[in-house]
DNA sequence: CCGTATCCATTCCGATACTG
DNA sequence: CAGTATCGGAATGGATACGG
């Protein structure tokens, strides 16, 4: 899965995307946000082949961002949580879902969308704030090296 | 590169990664919010092969997030440069950026940091707000599906 | 139901050589 | 400098079979 080890690369990004830049393993955070813990219940979600999923299970939760946990019930069958690194992740998987709500929809067709818990509405659109609060597009911002 | 379309996926999530959600491509990405555009130079900077490059810039090419435009100062060589739905992944790098920073860095650690062109004062954090405009965190807000 | 182990096809990726 | 072509090793991914 990796080309190259960039643990001690300067850019945040790159770090970030060096523990969660595959294609499955955001799919299973995805899958985990949306409450999903039982192997069973990701591998029916994403269809892939379970030596594969057990593989990513198992490098999500040597990262620190899944957790195994005992099975509720007296149940023999643990699960996997999002652990606090894990649900730091919330606001990527807002901006994907933005990105491609805007991007890959035709106007009016339908998707899932992302609902306040407490009145069900759909939630804002994601924005940048610069420190003395003026909203910040592409543009407004860059990067400043180490 | 992929497992199986899923142009036709009900969630955003899934399109978005669908679209981008290799390594290469994110990180290709990301040099191009920095101001890269030159084959050369995404190459230096990224230290991966010519012909691994050359296909994931004409996939990206072929999916509308970057375009190829002519050589500036009459040079022979063209510059690849994000297009309007490449430029909305935006607040996706920053959400990256800013978990990589908050996950992956000791207190002290120096890192690149996203600044305000204007000021020159570091962005603030992304939040989410509901539509009544309460800010949201990881539990707050949950998936509806189509 | 949860995983591990194995086999096999495909793809990825790096390195190199080559063309314009 | 900007690619294309090719080669080989490694990892991915699907399918299946097997044990807890």
């Amino acid at each position: 899965m990796k080309r190259k080890r960039l643990e001690a690369d300067p850019c945040p990004v790159a770090r970030s995307l060096d523990a969660i830049g595959d294609w499955w393993s955001l799919m299973i955070i995805r899958d985990a946000f949306d409450g999903l813990s039982r192997f069973g219940e990701f591998q029916k979600s994403l269809g892939l082949a379970k030596n594969i999923l057990a593989a990513r299970l198992r490098t999500l939760t040597e990262r620190g961002i899944l957790a195994v946990e005992p099975g509720a019930e007296g149940g023999a069958y643990h699960h996997y949580v999002l652990t606090e690194k894990g649900r730091g992740l919330f606001l990527v998987m807002v901006a994907l879902r933005q990105w491609g709500e805007a991007t890959f929809y035709a106007p009016g067709e339908p998707h899932s969308t992302l609902r306040d818990t407490q009145t069900g509405d759909e939630v804002r659109r994601l924005t940048l704030y610069s420190a003395d609060g003026r909203a910040l597009r592409a543009g407004d911002a860059v990067v400043r090296k180490v």
